[in-house]
RNA sequence: GGCCACGUGGCGGAAUGGUUACGCAGAGGAUUGCAAAUCCUUAAAUCCCAGUUCGAUUCUGGGCGUGGCCUCCA
């Protein structure tokens, strides 16, 4: 069995991955609409994502074209402005700036392409305008919307039937749509607000839009795999859906929807309205960007994960340990086991990881190869043991010179026997968060 | 109300129609002045009730519980 299984969500079942070309494989994942900075439920679908990348390169010889959007015309992004007195533009490019580093910090490896949706407003205007013509939307005092009743499927992914959507009626009543479920594809912009001439007048495109337009142009009209988070099935993905499909008359419009779920602190979802967020930034800053890699792997990516220190410290436990065994090589391996391959099984693989170490710690050579490709399969010993401890060690307020001194006032007590002195000096470097540790021949220090 | 997911040792978390991984914490040991780190050994779990089956934690039905989606969300 080398086959990569992928849970679909169309069919909710775990399906074999087939390719539509081998030459150009096609993923492609919802990026951040860049209105605030972006918490560790964004960093799982990040990681979860790259992941899939990475095993899809080593599948088919890196023959894979990642495309993750970034969404910089929103109405939260115009909220944003105003609630703090900002240019959109400083914004969201301060946004995509912190973004960017925190994809470093993860470790994520810079998609193919990262379209953003202000630079496709040509192409979503020409698909606006091209859904009219088709019949499938239609244009009412500037504002464009998809009329959800010309597309059979509608419901298909989210599997909700029109009906019951109506009776829910949690959706915005206008005066200007012909069916309450109807969703803008073009709206008009106030002076101030962001906008661009259309056949409509100056306005805007409404969520959703820029995906549809983006995958086509880099990716065409049949993707392989489309992912994001758990929520944006209903109304974000089912809405590509019904755009694209309509649009490319086309059966379907991704072969694979894959999507992860949240996370979550004390099992509620991590969200803005309950105000639990925890930005990547923060976690960085408290924890090594490799641990908080390792947290969100940690539970198969369709479940829940919880968030909380216990976990993180436990991570970042493992990666020191393993770090014991860290060796330079690159990984250049074809091959992925098949517990990654069984659904992108990140858990029962890193399970198998503790037992490469364990059988590398006894002094197996081979496994102590394999134990390093596995970590770096993941996208972990990303960088050399060197930098990972010197990057610990830039994070503490003492200096090196002061814990050098430290450990010679404790030799000199030990070997003068008075050892009440020694544990003193050594809880002393502890509170600091410095970890002494008497090896063999020396004693070296640790950052806690 | 509709739809969906989940319920595994103290905790986290895989897998499986028959012997239930792995990590943390716990216990014992090696090591140490004592520790720490590391290494060795080790105890410990499948929500409840039916059904199918020689056998169910796994499949089916029901119940209870938790979370999510149905409005923006990763």
């Amino acid at each position: 069995m080398n086959n990569l299984q992928l849970t679909n969500s169309l069919t909710r079942k775990k399906e074999i991955f087939k390719p539509n070309n081998l030459e150009k494989i096609s993923l492609y994942a919802c990026g951040p609409t860049v209105y605030d900075n972006p918490h560790v439920g964004n960093a799982r679908t990040l990681v979860v994502f790259d992941v899939l990348y990475r095993v899809l390169n080593a599948l088919f010889n890196s023959n894979v074209t990642y495309v993750r959007n970034i969404t910089d015309v929103d109405d939260k992004i115009i909220e944003a402005s105003q609630n703090n007195k900002k240019d959109i533009n400083e914004i969201t490019n301060e946004v995509i700036k912190i973004f960017h580093e925190n994809c470093k910090s993860l470790n994520c490896l810079k998609p193919t392409v990262e379209p953003k949706a202000t630079e496709h407003i040509k192409e979503m205007i020409e698909m606006t305008s091209s859904l009219i013509k088709k019949g499938f939307a239609y244009e009412n005092k500037g504002h464009v919307y998809f009329a959800v009743s010309s597309f059979k499927d509608y419901g298909k992914l989210s599997n909700k039937n029109l009906d019951e959507l109506k009776v829910g009626s949690r959706v915005e009543i206008s005066d200007l749509k012909k069916n309450p479920m109807d969703f803008v594809l073009w709206k008009p912009s106030k002076e101030k607000d962001p906008g661009w001439e259309s056949p409509w007048g100056r306005g805007r495109p409404g969520w959703h839009l820029e995906c549809s337009a983006m995958s086509e142009k880099y990716l065409g009209k049949n993707l392989d795999i489309h992912g994001g988070g758990l929520d944006l099935i209903f109304p974000h993905h089912e809405n590509e859906i019904a755009q694209s499909c309509c649009n490319n008359n086309t059966k379907k419009f991704a072969n694979y929807w894959v999507h992860n779920g949240f996370v979550t602190i004390n099992k509620e979802k991590m969200s803005k309205s309950l105000g639990n967020i925890i930005t990547i930034s923060d976690a960085v800053k408290k924890y090594s960007g490799q641990a908080v890699r390792l947290a969100l792997l940690s539970a198969h990516y369709s479940q829940p994960l919880d968030w909380n220190d216990e976990l993180l410290k436990n991570q970042e436990n493992v990666i020191n340990k393993w770090y014991n065994l860290y060796s330079p090589e690159k990984n250049n391996v074809s091959e992925v086991d098949e517990i990654l391959l069984d659904d992108l099984n990140t858990p029962g693989y890193i399970a198998k990881i503790h037992q490469l170490y364990n059988d590398a710690s006894k002094g197996n050579a081979e496994k102590k190869i394999k134990f390093n490709q596995a970590c770096k399969l993941i996208g972990l010993f990303s960088i050399s043991k060197k930098d990972w401890e010197s990057s610990k060690k830039s994070k503490i307020s003492v200096s090196e010179s002061y814990i050098t001194k430290k450990i010679e006032e404790r030799i000199e007590a030990k070997n003068k026997g008075d050892f009440l002195l020694a544990d003193k000096i050594r809880d002393e470097l502890l509170s600091k968060g410095i970890l002494i540790e008497d090896q063999k021949e020396k004693t070296i220090w640790k950052v806690k």
